[in-house]
DNA sequence: CCATTATGGTTGTAATATACAACCATAATG
DNA sequence: CATTATGGTTGTATATTACAACCATAATGG
């Protein structure tokens, strides 16, 4: 009983360790780098949703994204400055603007992506082989308790 | 061995996913959430620093949080302003300046502690009892593989 | 069929996190 | 003692993001 108390702390302490560790180590994903052809992992992102759908809303964008819409427009527009990115109306919706990409964004995106792929392959193999199912297992587990337990206005603002 | 591509493939595309929302899910530490006492997370992570060493370096601090030192002083300057650090001329080292917690500064600490401990107990009971070590260890595994994978120049910069 | 409400998107404004460069003071080195 | 290195701050700039206000169009419900 008691043990189990003091090993639940030491597990709390750890799961804090770890969540500020994963925030540093991730931060290459977000704002220094850019990958390659001057893109961010976000506007990569981007274009790896549309070039997936082929036609894509921006508010399905921002549901993807899970920002605000006001900020899918801001992460879109360069992309459509660079000519990347083409915004049409939607058939069914005229307010809604669909996105496509061009031939020159067909062309950066298939850059990008094999650079991404080069590092995901890289990272995948400094993951012991046959740890890897697992490590993929747990990230879900751990996410899904991240979300589950951090909805909006519950945990830690309740007092 | 065609059957190993095809799965080293999907195993990236995985990677690459759970990324995405590791990223996103992160994102209440970050940003938005104010946890209590007004104090955003890495704050909380500076007084919590601070409060096991009794007494910490500025490089030592920005160390630990990996930022660059103009970084560190801006966030540590809110803090001192809110009268919960103090910072002091260290003795071997003029140049260098030591943090301490003042006694207003140990009770917030204290408070927020309790906070993020609710939190960090709710989130390790939405994880199964019998996943919880695999989580760590697995999450650990990531972020080691991580940082080997992703130092500054190599990978996706290589081109 | 029109009045109200909801939705999709953009723009204005602001906060936060962060870096890099320039700088000052003091230490360390040779 | 001259040069170089280190600890910290301040100036400046960029990226990410939110919220609020707004416009246009859609949907709903008397």
């Amino acid at each position: 009983m008691y043990i189990t108390t003091i090993m639940e702390t030491a597990y709390d302490k750890q799961l804090l360790s770890v969540i500020r560790r994963l925030i540093i180590s991730l931060r290459v994903f977000q704002t220094e780098s850019k990958f390659c052809e001057d893109l961010t992992f976000t506007q990569y992102s981007i274009l790896s949703y549309v070039a997936r759908t082929g036609s894509l809303e921006m508010s399905a964008l921002h549901t993807l994204l899970s920002v605000e819409k006001s900020t899918t427009t801001r992460l879109v527009d360069p992309l459509v400055k660079m000519g990347y990115l083409k915004k049409t109306q939607s058939a069914h919706d005229s307010r809604a603007v669909e996105l496509h990409l061009t031939g020159r964004g067909k062309a950066v995106f298939k850059n990008v992506q094999d650079c991404i792929s080069d590092f995901m392959v890289d990272m995948g193999n400094s993951i012991p082989e046959n740890k890897r199912e697992d490590v993929i297992q747990s990230l879900e587990i751990f996410i899904r308790s991240m979300d589950r337990c951090c909805n909006p206005g519950e945990c830690c603002k309740k007092q």
